[in-house]
Order: C-alpha cells, then sequence, then structure tokens
DNA sequence: TCCTTAATGTAGCCTATGCTACATTCTGCA
DNA sequence: TGCAGAATGTAGCATAGGCTACATTAAGGA
C-alpha cells in the first residue's frame, strides 16, 4: 500500500530542476550581489582599491561573510579576487556597478524631489532601489526633467 | 604558539549575540512575512478561508515551504494554524495585514499616478512596498492629495 | 461504508547569508 | 632582519527559504 508509484504530479514550481528558487529568493540574491558591486567601486574610487575588511566595515558584516559573497561574484563572474590581495571588477563587475549607482542616484533623487529628507531618501533609496524596474525607472526620470524645466 | 587567547576583537558586528543577522537579511525575513500574512487575509477575504495549497499556488512556492514559513509565522504570532486545518490569522497578524494592504494600495496609486501602467506598478509596488519609510509613504499620499485636488 | 484522491505533514537535502573560533599570510616598523 | 599585529583564509555552526520524496489524514462519491 502506501504510495501506488508517481503522485503525477507533487507540486507546481517545475521550470528548472534545481535552478528554480523563487522570484523573490532570486531578487533577494541579486540585490546583495549590487550592494556588494556598488560598495567595491565604491571603495575603489575613494581609495584606490577594494579590500575585504574596508567592504566588511562598510556592509557591517563580518570578514568571512564578505569573502564568502566575493567567491560567489568571482564565479559569478563580477570580480577577480586573488588570494590576499584586493578585489578587482570585471568589466561585466564595472558595468553592473555603474548602472546600479546611476540607477541609485536617480531614486535618491526622485524621493528627494518629493520634499523627502536626504537621510530617508538615501536609506529608503537603497531598499527601494533593487525593486525598481526600468519603466518605473523612467517614470521617475521624467518626473525629474518636469521639474527642472519648472525650476528653469 | 599560534593564536594566543583572545583577539581581543575578532569582527565588528557586535549587538546582539545570536540575534544579529544584519539589517538586510532581518527585512528579507519581514517582507516574506509580510507577503504571507497579505496572501493569507486576501485568500480569508475572497474565499473564506485560506488553506496552504492555495497559499502555494498563490505564492509560487511548494506547500512544503509555505508550511515552514507558517510554522515561523505561528511562532512569531501572526497566525494559528491547528493540524489539517486553514490558517487563522490573530489580532496581531490583521493588524499587520491591514498595514500592508494599505501601504501596498498607496504605493500602486502612487506608481499609477506616474503614468506607469496597471501591471508595472503592481509588480514594482510587490517589491518596493516593504521599503518604504512611514515619511516616504506620506510623501507618496501627500503627492496623491495633491493630483486629486488639481483633477477636481 | 470504503476507498480514492486531494490536502497536509515529515524527512532530508541544497544554497545563501549570517556568525565564532582559529589558522595562515602580509606588512611595517624596530 | 624579525616579529607583532592586521588582513585574509578556513572550519564548522545556525537560520531562512527553496526543493523532492514519501507518509498520513480528511473528504467525497460509488
Amino acid at each position: 500500500m502506501s504510495h501506488n508509484s508517481e503522485q503525477e504530479d507533487h507540486d507546481l514550481p517545475v521550470e528548472g530542476n534545481s535552478v528554480s528558487f523563487s522570484k523573490t529568493r532570486r531578487e533577494h540574491s541579486t540585490e546583495i550581489m549590487e550592494d556588494y558591486v556598488e560598495a567595491i567601486a565604491d571603495l575603489i574610487f575613494e581609495s584606490g582599491e577594494a579590500r575585504v575588511v574596508e567592504l566588511s566595515r562598510r556592509i557591517g558584516v563580518t570578514h568571512v561573510t564578505v569573502t564568502r559573497t566575493i567567491d560567489r561574484l568571482e564565479k559569478a563572474g563580477y570580480v577577480i579576487c586573488p588570494p590576499y590581495r584586493a578585489i578587482f571588477l570585471t568589466e561585466k563587475g564595472n558595468a553592473l556597478a555603474r548602472s546600479c549607482k546611476e540607477r541609485h542616484q536617480i531614486v535618491v533623487a526622485f524621493l528627494h524631489s518629493l520634499g523627502i529628507s536626504e537621510q530617508t531618501a538615501n536609506l529608503d533609496a537603497e531598499g527601494i532601489e533593487h525593486h525598481v524596474s526600468t519603466e518605473t525607472l523612467q517614470a521617475f526620470k521624467h518626473h525629474l526633467a518636469l521639474l527642472h524645466k519648472v525650476t528653469l
């Protein structure tokens, strides 16, 4: 008795075999990646190089967590991180950093334009920026452009 | 030799002892919780009760994942879920659902008011709503109120 | 009433993200 | 040059959130 054979259907999420952790999950992973890449770009810009210690201070996690995330970033092709050396962005990583930074700035400027304080705008932008679609980003830009015209 | 004793500092994240998984992580957990509570409230409203299967269909994960998340929600005091029965919201859960729903609607309306399509507004709102501070939400409301006045 | 089937529960595995504790390598200064 | 201390690496643990496979319970129709 018991289970006769296949339950023919089991459940629904069938898409990929193993690569199927749903939208939210995948997006969360992406968020973290983006935050790291952005922070790395900032560090390189500010101090010439990105070190694990500095990253961990900036992001607020231990150096161990940073190291492992960097490993994943390296596997994904965003960074190169030779043992005991600094972290370097690949071209792919640089491109991602640039687009993240641009998006971040637009979101902050947009929030700010609504009368939201500098501080809150920055804090909220960090959470919001990862969930803004191209269409919404365009709308933000459009809104900013309008404001700019009016101000002229 | 080797490690003399305590490395006096180890690393930085010292706040709580164990309860210290950083901001991003904690917020992500909250997001999932909120999504579930909202979905449960919707299901109860629409069909009289929230069942695990329906939730899993709605959220897009297997019933196993739903079950475990519900366990956590139960431990956190948001729901009650007797074995083989439906899922019930506690007063705390109901309150959370209400405030999430309100916030969600404001974000959607706001995005829509910027000329963003219904569909994108809804999709983006799902990601954005969890990262909107009280101040920003107020600004959104304010913006909507202004528009409403102009339209009159 | 029984028995099939849908819903629910449980066991066990995986990855991502955190952590502490400890080991190793680099680096700068005495 | 050598060595102390900082930076980096590694081992091992925890939790959240995914999954498949299988077991158990509930519910409805023959």
